[in-house]
DNA sequence: CTTTAAAAGTTGTAAGACAACCTACATCTG
DNA sequence: CAGATGTAGGTTGTCTTACAACTTTTAAAG
């Protein structure tokens, strides 16, 4: 329709591009494409909680997809817990608040989920090295022992509080080949991306932790965290990083939307 | 096709049976149906990780539905990160372990959880006593002050050994109506099937914990919990359960799967 | 043996048709 | 008038058919 949403398929020709052999393709379906559109423009808030939102034939003629699309994008949607689609009726923004803008249950940058909660994040680098892998870290990214990998140490700001610390472990290979230490900053997700690295899906474990050992610089050792530890795969289920976070108690409750 | 799977089609039929008004509908849809029969069978271990599901061929001549109904199923399954689809090649079961068998991102009664991780779930009740609401639950539940709720205190069981404590509100409106506080045992969730309430969504707010005000009898002071402060929802959106639980640190792992 | 081409199998998208469901309004009935 | 009933229009649910796009296998050509 207008000029609004051709992101869409603009990527569908971009798509005929020369592709990197062996890489994950950036996203090739159409469905996806519309549902990622779509969680924008619900995250974005452009429709309210409860709100109907159009219908799938004027999504279609907007879009200029076929039903079938908008359905599938529909019911991802619906499946995430974002809408409720009642036969008959319509779609509509389901009424979960905060947890369908930044639940844990969407794998989304740190940076965004600290947005998403209304505030500003920043990230302080304590420190980045390339070093080999431990044979932890080689086997949970399925690495021989002994690869090289960057291993970064953060704290993570929300409006200039710290809210967690972060250890990432990343392969060198799934980073730009000239990058250097001192290119290590803001977003890892982003540096990744320049390397054609798209992390589509990650296990996380929960669990409690407190003691002197988490984290550096002025703090009380009795502080309580949420520890998640993580490891985030691309489209093709292959682990590219490692992390672990522990979260300030207090500063930074997350939520998770769970679905049957 | 063999008597395996008609469940399927007989809710299709049996939905013709005369339905309570007001009600939340058991599940109309055919492809909500079919997808949670195929996710039976992932759980049952049908097919092991990374191996190929039947084509949607296949599935559609298995169940009787079209291709349209089986691809549906399907990419509610991909959306959940229990599958990955491929173009030109087929849908393959995802090899994210656990996470996607007891992942707290899917909606599962306790009992159902504990089983999934191979232990025996026992639930020990504390108390048990029916009582009018507080301010806080009367807001969390989208009730009047003063409804009469259920309230219970339980310690939850894996293999004998204390898991975690919960505490949860239920108003007594969505309890069978000839309910005393003697027959609350097990699990919750039954108890709610019996008066036809079926929570479908979940939100759960996840944080750490301490102290000696949680739980009861012979324990730590010191001991860490995983704290999950959660509203259950109806398939309308409708607040039907309110609970709070303290896993113990250590004991009790859980996980969940991120999907972008 | 290597390269290229064709074929077969699988998922992705489109279009059209009709069923099932919901709401609102009009109409009938007592 | 009040309540039940019918009807029309809008929306989602399912099915069918067709073809495009992608992957692997097979066959043919060099």
């Amino acid at each position: 329709m207008t000029s609004k949403h051709d992101a869409v398929h603009a990527h569908k020709t971009a798509n005929r591009a020369p592709k990197p052999p062996g890489r994950a393709l950036r996203t090739a379906n159409l469905r996806v494409q519309l549902a990622e559109s779509l969680r924008d423009r619900l995250q974005m808030g452009e429709w309210q909680e409860g709100e109907q939102l159009p219908t799938e034939a004027e999504l279609s003629a907007e879009y200029g997809v076929s039903r079938s699309t908008v359905r599938s994008a529909l019911q991802q949607l619906e499946t995430l817990g974002l809408t409720i689609t009642r036969h008959g009726m319509g779609t509509f923004v389901s009424p979960y608040g905060h947890a369908i803008k930044a639940g844990l249950q969407e794998l989304r940058s740190m940076t965004d989920t600290i947005r998403a909660h209304g505030m500003t994040p920043k990230m302080d680098y304590h420190s980045v090295e390339f070093r080999a892998a431990t044979e932890q870290e080689a086997a949970a990214l399925a690495l021989a022992e002994g690869t090289r990998v960057l291993a970064t140490e953060r704290a993570v700001l929300a409006d200039d509080v710290t809210v967690a610390f972060s250890y990432e472990t990343i392969p060198a290979d799934y980073l730009p080949t000239d990058l250097s230490e001192k290119d290590v900053h803001g977003s890892l997700f982003a540096l990744m991306d320049k390397a054609g690295i798209v992390p589509s899906t990650a296990v996380a474990e929960v669990s409690a932790a407190s003691g002197p050992e988490i984290g550096w610089g002025d703090r009380d050792p009795e502080t309580l965290y949420v520890d998640l530890r993580q490891i985030h795969y691309d489209g093709n289920a292959r682990p590219v990083v490692q992390s672990r976070t522990y979260f300030h108690q207090g500063r930074f409750e997350f939520s998770v939307l769970r679905v049957r």
